[in-house]
DNA sequence: TTGTAGGCGTTATCAT
DNA sequence: ATGATAACGCCTACAA
């Protein structure tokens, strides 16, 4: 591979004068550009990355943390932010922490010693005073579908809360009055919100929560079908389910399936996500709509404002979720 | 951030004793060692990667090039690669290149400035002779569903012509004799592939093709909608429908669906792929497995072991697909 | 507008 | 077993 003092030497001009075409950050007369970009043309040049990272101590390189690298909600956060670096010549380098504290701290530190300029983190296993501190450090990092007070202007979120709130109400102005709902697991902030978002619509309709209609399922299919399971076995009454995400709603519609229960005539269920899968269902799945594709390019857009200093556009902070009606939910009869 | 030049330092010893700690690579007494681990700790120091990179040209990190990073699909390649590299402490760099050739083309560019010790390339837009050529220039890469004879020590591939052949004998087993086939693009090598292992299953069983019953889709949802749509306009007798992926499967079941076609009474329907939706739709489909989380894997190794030198397990080339049952097919009545 | 020269943090080749 | 010292390929003041 040429390097750059080949071509240096073909086009008669000096190291620096190579640099700055290739950069184009200093003045160079034209003909002398020309004669730079023969030279490198004929040498089939590209520059060492490596060498300018150390050089210039950017690596153009953004680590990207999700949980897992398969499922449909990360693919689709995944490739919006790829493209978004992709378009400002930046690459991004990936690892995923499963939800695991210690796998997740390897991780961050896994991609700081690839010293990327930026990090990217959807990480749900990690204390907030770890995150805290890792910023003290000087680490330049956005935080995706998560709040911690004192890194406010670097997360970017999903009112969790306010789609908690949609979903329950979207059943309760339907008429349903007996509303189960299956959570994801409670250490997670999100599962969290959303359900707090559940408890203040049924409040609004001044109804109490009933402990028994609430199930913690694991934001797996298996957590909708036991959380259906559960309930049926109670013999308790209910004419709709409260899924805390898409993949536990396809449990619970699978089940029902199974126990002969029609959707949405004897059951209403909603979801949450609108992952792509969710109208691959049948019926079609009535969910909330989580829009991580724009959160995944709006973090992206983050760090090339704050990172990569280029003039962009303003940085929505936190992204509002929208119901989006298909055939699993059904006035009560 | 701590330089080895520091840790040397505070150790007392030379520079060049402390790259040996580091990379373990030459003898250091047992004293001294422990001297400059006590440095480098109280230094919090951790190597430059970017560096290093320089210095030993070998940047530790492979490049991964698929048509797209959404998709049950690519979720599970990608996740299984990165673990294997993970393992290895190699990063991986990730691009999409949407099935388009001058963006494949253009991300191969991007990913070797970046100096990546190997690619592992899922691409379908650019030729043979461009790929044979890449391999010429000194370029490591290994090739995942795609066989250039040329370039076959380099090929991990699945076997996609018995999948073909596997899933339109499946139906032939079940009694159906009309058998409609959904194809996607034929300009897909694999698309092409499982087409010709389907027509080798019904010469098998003495059955002409019939070009009538043949439509060549996208391999998207709409594919299989439009299909059915076809056939059934022109008024044809199938009893069964092969969709040569899992997509293309649910598009054809959701219409069925619409139409109040029963599923498996009155129509059986396979797919292929396996990908991890296949149970979420109703009725839950049967499909070709396609391994494609080993291959990749595999992939993994090849780069581990041909690029890295490092004592491995053989590499398996082609992966050998199957039937997996589920409720989408039944026995023509 | 262009050239010179000193780093960037390691690795690796010599000596010692 | 350890220490100098020259690469590695590029960027960037500083000079001219």
């Amino acid at each position: 591979m040429a390097t750059i003092y080949e071509v240096s030497k073909l086009a008669g001009v000096s190291l620096a004068t190579v640099s700055r075409v290739i950069n184009s950050n200093a003045p160079v007369r034209e003909a002398t550009r020309k004669k730079v970009e023969a030279a490198m043309a004929e040498l089939g040049y590209r520059p060492n990355s490596v060498a300018q990272s150390l050089a210039s101590s950017r690596s153009n390189s953004i680590g990207i943390l999700v949980s897992e690298l398969n499922g449909p909600f990360y693919g689709v956060l995944l490739s919006r932010i790829e493209a978004e670096f992709r378009a400002a010549g930046k690459h991004v380098i990936i690892a995923a922490g499963h939800s695991n504290e210690s796998l997740e701290r390897e991780s961050i530190e896994f991609l700081r010693s690839r010293n990327c300029d930026a990090l990217i983190l959807h990480v749900e296993a990690v204390s907030d005073d770890y995150l805290i501190e890792l910023s003290g450090k000087g680490c330049a990092f956005v935080l995706i579908n998560r709040y911690v007070e004192e890194l406010a202007d670097r997360c970017i979120t999903l009112n969790n809360h306010y789609g908690g709130y949609l979903a329950t109400r979207h059943l309760l102005e339907l008429g349903h009055r007996d509303i189960a709902y299956v959570s994801g697991p409670m250490w997670k902030h999100d599962a969290q919100e959303r359900y707090n978002g559940h408890r203040e619509a049924l409040a609004e309709f001044h109804i109490n929560v009933d402990p028994a209609l609430v199930f913690e399922g694991d934001f797996q299919e298996t957590g909708g079908e036991q959380a259906l399971a559960h309930f049926l076995q109670q013999n308790l009454k209910f004419t709709a389910l409260v899924c805390a995400n898409d993949e536990m709603a396809s449990g619970a519609i699978t089940s029902a399936h199974d126990l002969k229960i029609k959707i949405p005539e004897q059951l209403s269920v909603i979801g949450f996500d609108n992952v792509n899968f969710a109208h691959y269902i049948y019926p079609k799945l009535t969910t909330i709509d989580y829009p991580i594709g724009d959160i995944g390019q709006m973090a992206a857009r983050w760090v090339i404002k704050n990172v990569y200093q280029q003039p962009n556009t303003a940085i929505q902070e936190v992204f509002e979720p929208r119901v989006v009606q298909r055939d699993s939910t059904h006035a009560c009869s």
